[in-house]
DNA sequence: CAGATTTGACCCAC
DNA sequence: GTGGGTCAAATCTG
């Protein structure tokens, strides 16, 4: 890849980071398992710029920045980290506000191509997630000042494919294109609120629990091949 | 071929 | 000096 060739930056093009809002919204994904799952979904289109291994965790960070940046220089980013301890909690470190005019309804009427993909995987599901995720969605933004959020799935049978399961539901998490809508029909929510401020910025809780636990989430026999999937992404466990 | 992702290097803040 | 955040070339995927 590269050669010896060190790329020197122009200082006119280098940016000074800091000085943007930052607020966290922590993801919790829970089953009865205990296994790692769901979707953290904004409308928003991510574009992966970056992954880094970060000093005391387990798990990479990856880095997202809205699509829009240079179209029109939209600075939002975000970060999307597991937790080291709780693997069944995913960080989500939002940095800037978006200026774009984010295309909520782009991707339900136009799905991507990797959406398609995945749809391609479980067809039979999607009705209504568009639904269930329009909804945490609105409350997402109506609520720019909570930032704790859960998901709580019910349980789900996963034997040996855990394993897949696991990756497919990161792979949601982390590919930005990807997360958009439709996932794995989670048909229903029931959110609760708790405002949380953190030291300085401003932040987002946002608690989202189902309290039903029967939901048989059938729409989540993902089927994923497991060469959709192959792609890493920084979910995977280490080692 | 275009757009997205990967990945090592670069740069800044602490 | 080190770690975290970003850049951008290379690579991948549809």
């Amino acid at each position: 890849m590269e050669n010896s060739t060190k790329i020197k930056r122009p200082k006119s093009l280098i940016k000074k980071r800091k000085s943007m809002p930052r607020w966290k919204e922590q993801v919790k994904i829970c089953t009865n398992t205990g296994l790692f799952k769901g979707s953290l979904d904004d409308d928003y289109s991510w574009r992966k710029y970056g992954q880094k291994d970060i000093l005391g965790t387990k798990f990479p960070r990856a880095y997202y920045r809205c699509k829009h940046r240079n179209g029109q220089g939209c600075l939002a980013t975000k970060q999307i980290q597991r937790s080291d301890e709780d693997p069944t909690t995913i960080e989500v470190t939002y940095r800037g506000r978006h200026t774009c005019s984010q295309p909520k309804i782009s991707k339900k009427n136009f799905p991507s191509k990797l959406e398609n993909k995945k749809l391609h995987n479980d067809q039979k599901n999607q009705p209504q997630t568009q639904g269930a995720n329009f909804s945490l969605k609105d409350e997402l933004e109506e609520t720019k000042e909570e930032n704790f959020h859960w998901f709580c799935f019910p349980s789900l049978s996963i034997g040996s494919e855990n394993e897949t399961i696991m990756e497919s539901f990161s792979d949601a998490l982390i590919s930005p294109e990807t997360s958009k809508s439709n996932f794995y029909g989670l048909s229903e929510y029931h959110f609760g609120y708790n405002a949380q401020t953190s030291e300085s910025d401003m932040n987002e809780t946002l608690s989202a629990t189902t309290s039903d636990t029967n939901s048989p989430i059938h729409d989540l026999d993902i089927l994923l091949d497991r060469g959709d999937f192959d792609t890493d992404f920084p979910f995977n466990t280490p080692e």
